[in-house]
This record gives C-alpha cells, structure tokens and sequence, in this order.
DNA sequence: TATGAATGAGTGTTCATTCAT
DNA sequence: CATGAATGAACACTCATTCAT
C-alpha cells in the first residue's frame, strides 16, 4: 500500500527511533532505571506501548543503548573543548556549563554507575568508560597547559581531572532536579578546586 | 509466671528492630526506595519478610523512620564539630571525613531528595530539613570564625557553606560504591573551595 | 491504518466490562467484599488477574460501581412498578417476583449494608441510598392508592412500606443460594403484612 | 508447681474455653468467618493469639463448635416455647422476641447458610439441621394449637412455621447492625404472616 | 507499522498457625 | 499454661512483555 521506498522507510525508522530516545533519556536520567517505567516513556514519546517493541528488544536495551549513547556524547563532549576559545581556564569554565542534554547523559552515567539493579551489561559498559581510560586521557594536556600558564595549581594532573570531574560530575545530578535546597554552586567556586585562588 | 520478663522483651524487640533498620538502611541507600524490596531486607536481617511487619506498619514508614533518624544524626555530626580539636579549617577537614554508617545516612538523603517515587512524607521531612534552617546555620559560626583568623576565603559565609555542603554530600554517595573509577577526591582538594588556596 | 476502528473498540471495552461486572456481581453477592478474591472474578470471567486493572482501578473501584448499579437498577425497578398492569396488590406481588438479576442486586446491596470491611465510599452510598428517601418516597403512593381501595391494612404507609421492604429484602438473600431448608415463603403469605388478610 | 488438682484445673480450663466462645460468637455473628481475625477474638477474649491455639486446634474447630452450639442453643429455645405463659399467639410473641445471646446464634448460623467460603463441616452441620427436622417439628404442636384456637390462620402448619421462622430468622441478621435504614419491623406486623388478622 | 488488550511473574501486605521461652 | 515472636502461604496490585487485529 505504501508507496515508500526502502530508505525513505529506513529514514522514518531511524527518526522515530530517536524520537523514542529522547523521551527515554529524560525519564530514566530523572528517574533512574527501576523507577522509569516504559509507559512513560511511550507517553511522553507519544507513541504506544507495544510500538516501543519494534524498535527496542526489551527495556535494558534501550536503556543500553542510551548508555553507549552517553559514553560516546560524553567523550565527544570532552573532545570539543580544545575547539572553544579562550584560555585553558576559560575553556574548561565552559565546559563545565552543559547544556541541558549533556546534563542529562551526565545524570544517566552517574545514576548507572551509583545505583543497583541496572542491567549488567550496562553496569560493564560504564565501568569500561572509566574516567582514567577516557575523560582523564582526554583532558589531560588541557590541564597540562593550564599549569604552564600558571592558571592552574601544580600537582598530578591526572588526580587534579578526576577530582573535579567527580564533582561536576555528582553536581549534574543535583542541579537537574532544580532542588532550591542544593543550591547549584557558583561555578567559580568549583574551579578553585582547579586553580587554587579565591 | 509470665514466659519472658516485659523488659526482656522489649529489649530483645528493639534489638530486633535496630537490626532490621540497619539492614534497611544499607539496601535503601544503594537502591533507593522503588530499587528496594522488602525481601531483601528481611534476607539482609535475617527474617522472615512477614516478621517486618511485626516491627513496622509498612515499606513506607520504615522509610520515613530511617529519614528522620537520617536526619536527626546529620544535625548532631554537624553540631559535634565544635568539640572537635583544631582550628576552624582542621574541624571542618575532619567533619568531612565522616565514617561508614554517616555515609550511609548522607546517601539516604540525597537519594530521597533526588528520586521521584518516595512516600510523601518523607519528602515532607526533607524539605524542612533545607539546609538554610539547619546545616547552614549550625556551621555558619565555624565559618565565620574561619574567615576572621584568614583561614577561610571572604564572601558570604553562608552561600560558602551551602556549595561545600552541597559538593561533599554529592560525593557521599559515590564514595559508598567503592568505586574505583570516580575516585574519592582529596579532602585537600575540596576545602580549596573554602579556603581559597592550593 | 489504525489496527481497530476506534468505536469498536470502545464496544468490545464495554462489553468485556459488562462482562467482569457480571461475573463479579454473582461472587460479590454470594461471598461479600472480603470473601471475594479478584481470582474468582477472574476466572468466573475467563480472563487473567492482571487483565482486570484494565478495566477497573482496584477491587474497590469494581465494587463501589456495581454497588452504584444495583442502587439505579433497584431505584429503576421500583418506579417501574406503576407500568405493571393490575390493582395495588397485584402490582406489589409482581414486584416481589424480581427476576434473578435483580435478586444479586438486592444481595449485594444487602450485604453491603450488614457487612464491615466493605470500602467507605460503598457504605456512604448505601446510606445515602436509604429507604426513607428512595424507596418508600416512590412506593408511598402505590399503598395510598391500596389503603384507600381497601386492598391495604390501614396504619401508616410509610412504616408499612419500610417493614414489607425489609423483609422482602432479608428473604431475597435466602432465595438466592437455593436453599432447600430456607424455603423461600410463598408471596402470598408475606402480603399478608400489607394487606392484614388471609 | 502448682497445687491445683485435675479437677480444678478442667473447670478453669473449661472456663477460659468459654470466654474465648463467647468471645468469638460476637465477631463471628457479625462479621462473618472470613472476616473474622482470630486476633479480633483473642484482644476480645483478653488472651494472646496463641493461646487460642491451646483450646482450639484450629479457626475452623473454634467456628464448627460455635455452630453445633447455636444449632443446640437454637433447638432448645425453640422446645422452650411451651414453658411459657400464654395463649399460642403470645407464645410466639415472646419466641420473637430473642434475647441478644440467641440473636447472635440465629446469625450464625444465618451466615453460615448463606455464605460461601466457610468450612465443610460447618455447612454439613447446618444442612442436617435443616428446619424440617428440627425448628418445624418442634413448633409443629404449638401452630396446630394455634390454628384450633383460632388464633393462626388456617393452611399447612409446617409450611406457615418454615415462613415465619425464616422471615424473622432474616430479619435477625439486620437487627444486630442496629441499622437505622433497615426498621426493624413491629412484631405484631410480622405476626400477621401467622395470623392473617391486622 | 501501529494499537491497546492480554498475560504472568513479582511486589507489598495480611493472617492463620507454630514455636521458643 | 501463657506469651508474642516468627513463619509462609495467600492476596491485591503492578508492569514488562506478547499478541491479535
């Protein structure tokens, strides 16, 4: 009946399937993967619950698929800061200010690796991500160079990334939920942790 | 006459139900309360699940029981600074190093301040325990007394302690998976955003 | 392109939910609130347990509707009693000749009302629905109508309804089980009460 | 340890057997079997729950054996019409007028014939005591008397007795729920069955 | 492809019954 | 005898997943 052709179908499905992604993500980064259930997702993709079979085997991949989906984001991510203008200081001030979707593969990484009960494939897949393997390789000479232009303290590089990529990191999962108590720090605050100066 | 003396009892019935409070506290901080089943607490306590409800009405006011003591522990830690030894920056330093069961409770908190499916009353209970009525003021003299020996940095005493408080509560519950990949920061490295300095 | 045509849909949704309130009506009668599992109704209604939640948000909800019903079917069939053909007595002995149906209503209703355990907004029903306002209101003129033909014993009609009702009431919940030993008493005899004569 | 004899001890223990039964009448008659908690009746007796389990084996003997009591309690009421003052109408007068003891057994047993879900044996008890046997023999001489007086109307005997007995036997159940909807009917109204007179 | 009805395994909870003291 | 802690087999209800249309 159809007069599509195979890849305008293809097309359609590949939209579709990342229209259902979307919705995904911003359920269970809110929500976490026990609490997400899938009529959620159905709903806020608008489409039906038995629909979401056609693209996704079950919940844990979909929910797998997000999390390779992050990982990648994530290190893409870290990647563009050598793009952004400015000093080393400035571009990792940028950095540091996400946008909303970056926050949210940031919150489902954070929640995956913080909670139980998540499929295990994706348990391994984020303990593969390893901050060592990925962010810290990646940020590295960023931070190598902040310390030569004397904008950043001195000290293992290496320990400086992992801990204030820890705490962004465990922030993002605050400021999300737009929590007046936690209030969202002022970013200069945590790039003391990083430059050693009020 | 009476097969166990009343005090027995009720000594032996406390016991019961600190065992199973501690058990719960464990599972609930981990998996939070949707991840939580009943079956695995009663297994955590050894007990049978039906024995619970011997000890508590519900899932949720077992919940709620174990926020309130949360938070009723969270504000005598805090308050206990002052008998510390040492200037405002090593009472602070040593606050931060809170010990297992402290944790535990610093999890439970920020679990329920940032998932969605938790009793009403317990949300209730957060919301008035915000930090400006409680952490903020019960610190707020150690802060200032910071900032007049020059050990702290300037600014508004209490926004400095919201952003500590807020980033070290974040990290309690990374620190309690043992995981190796976001490695806990330096306790150093962290009150730079207090003091300032490297 | 829809799978079903969404009137049909809505018909086979109704008529399945006839068709549950049916079954449920029947063990609800006969084995009141607390002696009802969803199971029986489940399996009396040849479809799963689960299948049930589609239909009717919990066994409270299930019972209060079918509590709603079996007030307007019973509401319905005394005002219907004016179209029945024949003087006042003739009309009272048709009406107390209820069919099988009606007879479950009169259950339901009758064991709501000498129950506990059922749910509050049932009971609050049945109160509203309480004899002085419905039934004797609509039958009221019926037995003026009988006193002044002679037909009634004389006395208040109002007390006179009440007392008929009731014990047509109670006997409906005997005839029911097809009790051998309650042997359902012959019409005539319990006329007796409004008209005074043999 | 104790001094007590066999023989005391039986009497005490016969004693407390029956303060567990009449505490168990009282919910039993009310609340059906299924809606009976043996710890309704052990907080009503003042015992604890399981030292029901020393005087009963199980829910189910403690109701059998309330059953075989009403059904006992029930024939000898019905055999003590005849002790009392009186022409036969007001015999029956005062047989209808039960004392609260004797209400609660009619309920009994009146639950026990109209609902499903209790014990076997229980309904096998309550069929044999079927009102052939028993209720209408037993009245048998007092209605044929009746009817030779003139007081009764005139017809079968036994099929006048099954009427009457059933009506008040319903009527009981609506009686004990002190309900204000459901009247509980004039005596004299309901007389009128037996009498055929206003 | 798309729907929503349908299923069943699993959850929180209750309660008759048993048991150590 | 007497207690109340302890158990486990239900029960009401939820939700991921399947299936007829």
């Amino acid at each position: 009946m159809s007069p599509l052709n195979g890849d305008q179908l293809q097309i359609i499905r590949d939209e579709r399937k990342e229209q259902i992604m979307i919705a995904a993500l911003q359920i269970f980064a809110r929500r976490g993967y026990i609490g997400t259930k899938l009529s959620m997702i159905a709903t806020k993709a608008g489409i039906s619950q038995g629909l979401l079979y056609h693209y996704f085997k079950s919940k844990d991949e979909l929910f797998i698929l997000l999390i390779q989906q992050a990982i990648q984001e994530s290190i893409d991510g870290m990647k563009s800061v050598y793009q952004l203008p400015g000093s080393p200081i400035e571009k990792l001030r940028a950095l540091t200010r996400l946008d909303n979707e970056g926050q949210l593969y940031f919150m489902l990484i954070h929640h995956a690796r913080t909670s139980d009960g998540i499929p295990e494939e994706a348990k391994q897949l984020i303990e593969q991500y390893s901050m060592d393997s990925y962010v810290v390789d990646i940020l590295e000479p960023l931070f190598i160079e902040g310390q030569k232009a004397n904008e950043f303290t001195q000290g293992d590089p290496r320990q400086l990334i992992s801990t204030y990529f820890t705490v962004v990191s465990a922030l993002m999962t605050l400021n999300i939920h737009e929590d007046e108590a936690y209030q969202m720090p002022e970013v200069n605050l945590l790039l003391r942790i990083v430059t050693g100066r009020p």
